[in-house]
DNA sequence: AAATATATTGTAAAAAGTACAATAATAGTT
DNA sequence: AACTATTATTGTACTTTTTACAATATATTT
């Protein structure tokens, strides 16, 4: 009972994307709303199949901004979901992926059969079709993970930030609290992100110093051997 | 020119396995001899294509139980990777897992189009068939980071084991060295490996105390929101 | 008994992390 | 112009963790 080659070119391969939206109410995830079945009328992540002659990476970024409109963020790998039944039109193996953006940045422009695209805070996500919750579950966990030792929190914040900001995102993500001095110290401390001189204008407060991240200066870091670990 | 569904069911799917075996010669990587085409007669990664009927992690199970003979061993997912003309034959999208295993209980019995199965020294892998040498080298820096947050070096070593082979076992995974003392004082701080009473014999010099993992003791530290950083 | 080989152990100094509250700067109000 | 409301900014003492470093112990072999 040896298979034939042919047996095992016959199934479908799709992305899921899990996208991190950041603002100042705090962590969102991206859903659209399917028009088209199966689970059409539902709330779901944005994802598709893909074409057998695109690369998976490019088939993500395409997937992306088909359904969504958005393109050029930051975007990784996390894992793939292959149970038997998990899609009703037969065998589809899901490569999951999450992005990262600022929602004030993301000009949202739904197309193809994404009826809708809209912004949903992330302790109040409907229940999704497929193991769209088991992959935004897995995604959580690891933007939790990734964000303590990669600079990749900046993709959630404009390009100048204040610090209660970044400590504001960091707390949204991490679902914790940090003592305002204690982390001012430590991130400036590590030095990768720079005073701009600019301040915050027209708030009815005193205005916060403006800052930037600095690349170059976190690959320093990385290059003498230090491991960030917030 | 939309697509019909069926044009999305013509892609393959297969499993490549990274199995990690120890032994006090170092961390060394498990290769099979290929008897099948394609790359026949070549040194390659333990890994298949896998049936459309069978849950995935199931499939990377029995891929490397048919080809190596290894079950119920340790095994984690990597990534997907899904350049376009990675395999000769068609779109081939290769999940990847890693595995860890320690080298004395490991019998090998490769089967199916496994002509033969070998360990090799983690420092000289030869050229693979495929994109394995990728696979291999994320595979290589995923066990470095997760080795150091989670207690699955164990699984590459006996049950019953010396702090000196343990050190060696994280330096070894780790490329580097760590201070005896302050090694052990780490490690017997943590509280989560424990003395057995026991103690080797027959070597030629004083013999070292024998401990054993203690997974309770792990789970305690974790409820108490302890994050094992080695 | 001596030689060989690896196992075992402690302490002081440096670095990092933690807990904690008063002052500063702006816009809006009186 | 003085006052209020609101958020931004800053330092210090204490605790914990990490680091650097070498002499003694216990088994086998000769």
């Amino acid at each position: 009972m040896k298979n034939a080659l042919s047996d095992y070119f016959k199934a479908a391969v799709s992305v899921d994307n899990v996208v991190f939206g950041f603002e100042k109410t705090g962590l969102k995830i991206l859903l659209i709303y399917r028009g088209a079945e199966p689970f059409r009328d539902q709330w779901a992540l944005p994802g598709d199949l893909i074409s057998v002659d695109i690369d998976l990476v490019s088939s993500a970024e395409k997937v992306l901004q088909k359904l969504t409109g958005l393109e050029k963020i930051y975007m990784e790998q996390l894992q793939t979901f292959g149970k038997v039944n998990r899609h009703p039109y037969g065998r589809v193996f899901t490569v999951s992926y999450f992005a990262l953006i600022k929602i004030e940045d993301a000009h949202l422009n739904p197309s193809s059969w994404a009826e809708e695209a809209a912004w949903f805070p992330i302790n109040e996500i409907p229940n999704l079709p497929f193991d769209h919750n088991e992959i935004l579950e897995f995604a959580k966990s690891q933007l939790k993970l990734r964000i303590r030792r990669q600079p990749i929190g900046f993709e959630l914040l404009p390009k100048l930030f204040t610090l209660t900001e970044l400590q504001n995102m960091y707390e949204s993500v991490l679902e914790t609290q940090f003592d305002v001095r204690n982390f001012r110290k430590k991130i400036l401390f590590l030095d990768f992100i720079t005073d701009t001189g600019k301040k915050e204008n027209c708030v009815a407060h005193r205005p916060a110093k403006l800052f930037k991240y600095n690349a170059k200066r976190y690959q320093k870091l990385i290059e003498n051997g230090y491991e960030l670990a917030l």
